[in-house]
Order: structure tokens, then C-alpha cells, then sequence
DNA sequence: TGTACATCAGTGAACGCGCGTTCACTGATGTAC
DNA sequence: TGTACATCAGTGAACGCGCGTTCACTGATGTAC
């Protein structure tokens, strides 16, 4: 069924690989609603009816595009993640590495994050396989202040928590559940950051910041610190070293 | 040049307004990117370079539209703020109030909000004239944040606010200079608070909370309050009295 | 008040374009004996 | 190893669609004398 290595199979990996770097490229060109099957065939020099072979409508490649972009930024994150958490940094320098690295990888594919971030394409339905990689960043987040709880650096929240959990049944089942008090409202407020973060994004690719904020990357980590301060999650940000752009 | 008032001169205004009109309807069928002159010059019974009379081209009426989302918005957070500082609430009781507002005027009209804080619509570039009611919003909640300080109820931040100023000259013209300190960053503050409200409704209208959170308006209120505790802003929650939806 | 002229909202046909998708086909690659 | 057949990647023409914009036009409304 899945035989690896005829040379038709291969052939046949390598074009669908083709088609999505080229749609990857073109998007970077005209944005999602622009993209077209015709146009994509025609740069790669095949009729627009070969896509058909691999593609069984537009849609499935846009969703081959979306899982994409979803698994690119959550690997960034949890690539400085990991680097964070070998470095020995604390919580809250973890999660502005992890910001700053998802960033870094929405100013390099712009259109990438609008087609996952940004107003939904019109007519375009995500099916069930875009929810996992669209969790990774979220669930990210969710492990670096469970961390922060367990390391005991996390401040215990100044309002009084709402009884009911706000998040669905399968959100505790993939997030784990909740923590015992005082942090029974973890998981709400790891989305809060994630809220946050993809906000902040937005509005700087979206230009709302065109003519409003004059040090961009300062105020990002400024912003991203005052989040954090609002979940309870101290951030040093004078101390914060520089991360190198990779 | 203006004279207010013959046959010709109402009646070019009455079919301006019936444009922009249907064409907002539409917008709410099929996204900004599939909104089409021809098809409002249709359901007008029109014929479609009747409507190049009254807009020179396409991004024009987009233009319009836009100008229109922004003001609409801006006047439903400003008359809740007005509305709650009749009534003597406390300023984290504004912001919240302010936020709800926002609120249901982005699930009332999803798509004029996409419109203005989803992805840029392709090849269009907003004009000048957008940037005033673009800055509604983040006028009125820096004038919360700045009442907030006035009446010795905002928190002073616990990180060093940076040393620069991260917002241009002109939006210290607008909002006013920075107060002095311990509250030099409150410009930057109310930024971020414009960020996370933006942010939540982006989320929810672009169906990333679908199958996350399970109360939606209690999430939003919890979120909103984490938000304003990052900026020092007490937000009494439990106690917010439910704002009537008018 | 009445007439001659200017303005201008709206028409309808046309230009040139690109799109997604279908379908019968060719010819190379793979498979079974 | 060689032959007959099945598979399947890619073709190119066609269908039917909608779009933004231009242009010469008609006829009603407004204006100046």
C-alpha cells in the first residue's frame, strides 16, 4: 500500500512537494485568497488540470498550506523552547524566547501567519487533521506556566478564579488538567497568552503599528512582559539576553 | 461647492448611502476579498458603471467601508465608556464595560471587523483618511488607563519601564505626553491593552476558540481582566454587573 | 415666466482578463506470467 | 528474460463563470438670461 521506492512513487513525493513550495511561494505573492491552481501550474510549467493528480480541489491544497505554516511556527517555538529550558532560563525568559522566536518566523512568512492567524479564507472550511499542529504553539505555552507553577515562581492570581473550568473537556485532556489551587485557572490564562502573542503579531503585520510604535522589537518584548505580568509570570526583561536571530 | 440642497444633490447622496449600503450587506455574504461592484450595482438594479459616478474605483468603496467599521466600533466603545462613567464606575469597570461593547459589536458585524483587523485586503493600500477613526479605540482606553492613574486606583508597573519611549511623536500628540513617572510607559500600556481586546476577538470571531473554550462571554470577561492586571489595572470581576445588551 | 444651453446620473455593450473543474486522450512506467 | 496488460502522470481543449473598467450615448434636472 505505501511501498516506498518505485521510482513512480518517488516521482510522484517529489511534484507534490513541488506543487506546495511553489503555492507556498506564490502565496508569499498575492495572499490566500489569490492563490490559484492555474497560476501555480503554469509557474512550474504543467496544465492546470495536472494538479488534479495530486490535489483533489483548491481547498485540499490550502489545508496542505495551513498544516504547514502551523507545524513551521509551533517547531520554532518549541525549538527555543528547548534551547531555553537547556540554558537552564527561568519560566519567564522561556516565554519570551518562545515569542520572540514566533516572531522572528511570522516576519519571515508574513502571508503564512495571515492564512492561519488572519480573517478566514471565504468558503474554506479547516477539516479535523489542522487541529493538532494548530495546538502546538498553545500547548506550549501551557507547559512553560505549569513549569512556572511547579518551580514556584508563578504568582498566584489576585482575582478570584471562576468556578466553572471556561475550556472545553478535550482541552484538559490534551493540556492535562487543571492544577490545584491557587492555580486552578491555568489553563485559561495559558491562553491568554497565546491570545497575546498571536494579538501583538497581528497587529504589527497587519500595520496597526505603522506610525505608532517606533522600536518595534522592544515594545514586542515590553508587551510580551506586561502579559506575562498579567498571568502572574515575571518576566526580566532588562536582563533578557539578546537571542540570535537563526 | 456644498450648497445642501437640490433634487440632484439629495438624491446623489441617497444613492451614495444605498451603495455603501448593500455593499456592507454583501461584505457580511462574502468577506471583503469577495466583495464585487458588480454584484452591488446588481442587487441595486443597476448597471454597473453606474455605480463609477459615485466611486472612482473599487478600493474606494472598500475605503468607505472601512472608515465606516472603524467609526462604528469607536462609537460603541466610547458611548459604553460614557454610559459607565455616568454611572461612576471605577476604571477597571470601564475597561471591561469598554470591552464588552467592542465585543458585541464584532460578533454583530463579523465581517466589518474582519475587515478593518484581519488580514490586509490584497493590493489595497489604506489612504489617509482611515487613521483617524482607525484610533477610536486606543484613544479611549489610554484615557481610561490615564483617569486610572489619576485616581490613584493603577498599579505601578513592577518591571523598569524602558528607557525610550516606544511610540512615535505623533501618538504622543494624539493620546497626550506620558504622565511622569511610575506610570512614563502608560502609553505603551494601553497599546498593549488594545492588542489583547483585538487579539480575544480576532480569536473568537476567526473560530480559534472552537472547541476551546466553553463560555465564551465569561472567558472573554476573565481574559480581559488578566489583561488589565498585566497593566495594573484592577478589574473586580465577580462583582461586574452584567452589562444589558442594548 | 419661458427658452436655450450645460450638467450629470444612469445605460448597455464591449474589452480583456483569470478562475476552478471536467473529460477523453497519450504514452511512459510498473506488474504478472 | 520477454511479452501482454494495467496503471497512472500529464495533456490540451472546453465549459461556464465573474470580474473591473472604459466609452459613447440618452434623457432628465438645473441654470442663466
Amino acid at each position: 500500500m505505501d511501498g516506498s521506492g518505485t521510482a513512480r512513487q518517488l516521482a510522484r513525493a517529489a511534484t507534490a512537494a513541488r506543487i506546495t513550495d511553489v503555492a507556498r511561494r506564490q502565496l508569499a505573492e498575492v495572499g490566500a485568497s489569490g492563490l490559484s491552481l492555474r497560476a501555480v501550474a503554469r509557474e512550474m510549467g504543467l496544465a492546470s488540470s495536472a494538479l488534479y493528480r495530486y490535489f483533489p480541489h483548491r481547498d485540499a491544497l490550502l489545508t496542505a498550506l495551513i498544516i504547514d505554516a502551523y507545524d513551521a511556527l509551533g517547531a520554532a517555538g518549541e525549538r527555543s523552547y528547548a534551547a531555553a529550558a537547556r540554558a537552564g532560563t527561568d519560566p519567564g525568559g522561556q516565554w519570551l524566547q518562545v515569542c520572540r522566536a514566533c516572531r522572528r518566523w511570522a516576519l519571515a512568512h508574513p502571508h503564512e501567519f495571515a492564512l492561519v492567524y488572519g480573517s478566514p479564507v471565504p468558503g474554506y472550511a479547516a477539516p479535523a487533521d489542522t487541529v493538532g499542529p494548530a495546538t502546538r504553539v498553545p500547548r506550549l505555552l501551557a507547559r512553560v506556566l505549569r513549569a512556572a507553577a511547579a518551580a514556584d515562581v508563578l504568582m498566584p492570581p489576585r482575582q478570584p478564579v471562576p468556578k466553572v473550568p471556561l475550556v472545553t473537556a478535550q482541552v484538559l485532556a490534551i493540556a492535562g488538567p487543571a492544577p490545584p489551587q491557587p492555580f486552578a485557572d491555568l489553563i485559561e490564562r495559558s491562553l491568554v497568552l497565546w491570545v497575546v502573542l498571536m494579538g501583538a503579531l497581528s497587529f504589527e503585520l497587519f500595520g496597526h503599528l505603522e506610525g505608532v510604535v517606533s522600536h518595534r522589537g522592544a515594545w514586542f518584548d515590553a508587551a510580551m512582559a506586561v502579559a506575562a505580568e498579567g498571568v502572574g509570570l515575571p518576566v526580566p526583561l532588562p536582563a533578557a539576553r539578546r537571542t540570535p536571530v537563526r
